[in-house]
DNA sequence: CTATAAGCGAGACGGTACGTCTGGTCTTGTG
DNA sequence: CACAAGACCAGACGTACCGTCTCGCTTATAG
């Protein structure tokens, strides 16, 4: 998960301080959940990290690509596979993971501005998009199921993680096992 | 839909201009859909509406107030009654309403925003999900559905709108007849 | 001393309320010696005065008109005949007249606008420089000086009201009785 | 005459540009000149000096700080030791350099904020009156005058400096040598 | 051991927008 | 007509960040 793009030639001159890349995704996820992304500012997350302006402007082009980064490093161990891990146990997963306050400020506000630039756009499919959608389909694989084995793949998607979005970000509403267990018997998921 | 806040006291001093409040909003939804919600400023808004700065503070408070407001401007029709149309109908202009450019950068940016701010989310809430969520209870309570009627209103709702939501906002795919027909069958509507 | 210029037909329609340009300088007054000329605001001393805006602008067309009416509406009894008045007793009502709190502010902020605002110039130079020089004049003319009857009146003019305005409002410094005798002493007054 | 602050610690990050300090103070001084110091805006000194406007405030707190740097930095010059000039020479050039449009505009601008203003206050104090009291006592140092070595030394700065600020400044009266001749001739200067 | 190269903290730079305030004008209803 | 009230357009206020740019200094590799 490559997240800071390396330096033209990382051989020559001084190295970059590997701690900064930390410290400045942990400042944005703070800042993120304390006051949301429109609040986010490059100043703010230079002074919670304890860093210069032009170390995050090095490493970031964008407060869109920095968010992008910021989330998917929370997110990306959700992605990685999990083999032996039930349909229930990954959603549920899904689930908390999207539940976390700074995962609500920034993934909306992430899809909001891909809407309309296609740079972050590219980032966010192919960086969260993509990945959750292998994730679902993992899912609907390990099982055998009846109907989610003949619904269209694309609706699946849409229907399993467009619940999810809706109930935890959308409606900010609690996930409970209920709603876990309801939507994986509605898309005909044998218990 | 009374969206701008009346006046304290209306029958006092120079009138408002109505004619304003068209024009401000009108604004809004171009801006939106050109350069979407982070690039929105009051000032772009106040020059392209022909109109004092002033006039759109005198008006709303917040850039969220008046995306929420421009948003649920287009989206009212949709909210109001549709004696005898089908669930089919009512899902595909959910779908094509929500799949302007200018909702689609608004809706997304007001869910965000309302994650972290209780007013935004208090007004979201009461003008945007409420009303969407009767719409979706109207679908269901006009057919004898075997599925939908038996399975928990919330999660119907989280299915259906967030199912249009991931598919049109957060992947912006096209949501196609064979969307609609797909998803209806996957609840459980008759043909 | 009129003041405020009446209306082209002051014979039709609702009488001028005539408390309301009292209340009005009155006001102007206060926040002269209160904040000063350049934080005088034409809102503020509408409220001050319980008027509206308005009722400010029909009366007067500019700040500096305004504050130049305000001024020698206090200085006017001045500038008056005083006959059989010592040199000594004018120039320390003079004296008294310039210490006010509210002419300090106000006077040399007038002939600050005066030296860029030929209107205010016309206003202050006819209101408040004549007299003045006037009053100046008055004196020597009763007193057999050896020494005033024989210098340039312009100059005496400007070495006894710049003395004045020098100690009084450029250096804001008391000016008692031994300044007033000192300066008269200089200029030949016999005691 | 170290004009603007120099920054708290001067030794980090970029450093100030010099030459902004000088074509801001040329701005303020030529709009002082045409439109006077009620009509001085920061964006506009910011806009004609070419100049950044928060490069303006970084440099300056208030508007009248940066007016009385602006009128100090043309009258400096003046204050400073003039060894071998005659007292002649000295108020001649006191008159030249009031007599500018520009310090025309300032002086009594800053004269009237200072009476309302503790800050402005010691600052003109201290960088005008204080110099200019100095240059007339130099100035009475240098002559064996019958007059002007009896006479109270307040009384002879309120004179002489009053003299040439209700001529030059009040009045806005052209300030000739037979002017010059009279004063000093009152004060006791032999020719 | 000394270039050379890049990272870093600090902070100034020219800008843009913020949300507020005032100026001066206008448009109502009421007296 | 005058007046209170308050909306209107215009534009400055002083602040906050933007993204860029110097600085002096540090920390690496390459010669």
């Amino acid at each position: 998960m490559a997240t800071a793009p390396t330096s033209p030639n990382a051989l020559r001159g001084r190295p970059r301080n590997l701690a900064a890349n930390r410290q400045i995704l942990d400042a944005v996820r703070a800042l993120l959940a304390e006051r949301g992304y429109s609040a986010l500012t490059i100043e703010g997350v230079a002074a919670r990290a304890g860093v210069a302006k032009s170390t995050v402007y090095r490493r970031w082009t964008t407060k869109a690509d920095l968010v992008v980064d910021a989330v998917v490093d929370t997110l990306a161990p959700l992605f990685d596979a999990h083999p032996g891990a039930s349909p229930q146990d990954l959603l549920r997963a899904l689930v908390d993971a999207l539940g976390r306050p700074e995962a609500r400020a920034a993934f909306l506000a992430v899809i909001s501005e891909a809407a309309v630039d296609p740079v972050v756009r590219e980032r966010a499919e192919h960086l969260l998009i993509d990945p959750s959608r292998r994730l679902v389909e993992r899912c609907s694989a390990t099982v055998a199921s009846t109907v989610a084995s003949t619904v269209d793949p694309d609706l699946l998607f849409d229907v399993v993680a467009g619940a999810v979005i809706h109930r935890v970000l959308v409606r900010g509403a609690d996930a409970d096992e209920a709603f876990v267990r309801g939507l994986l018997d509605l898309v005909g998921v044998p218990r």
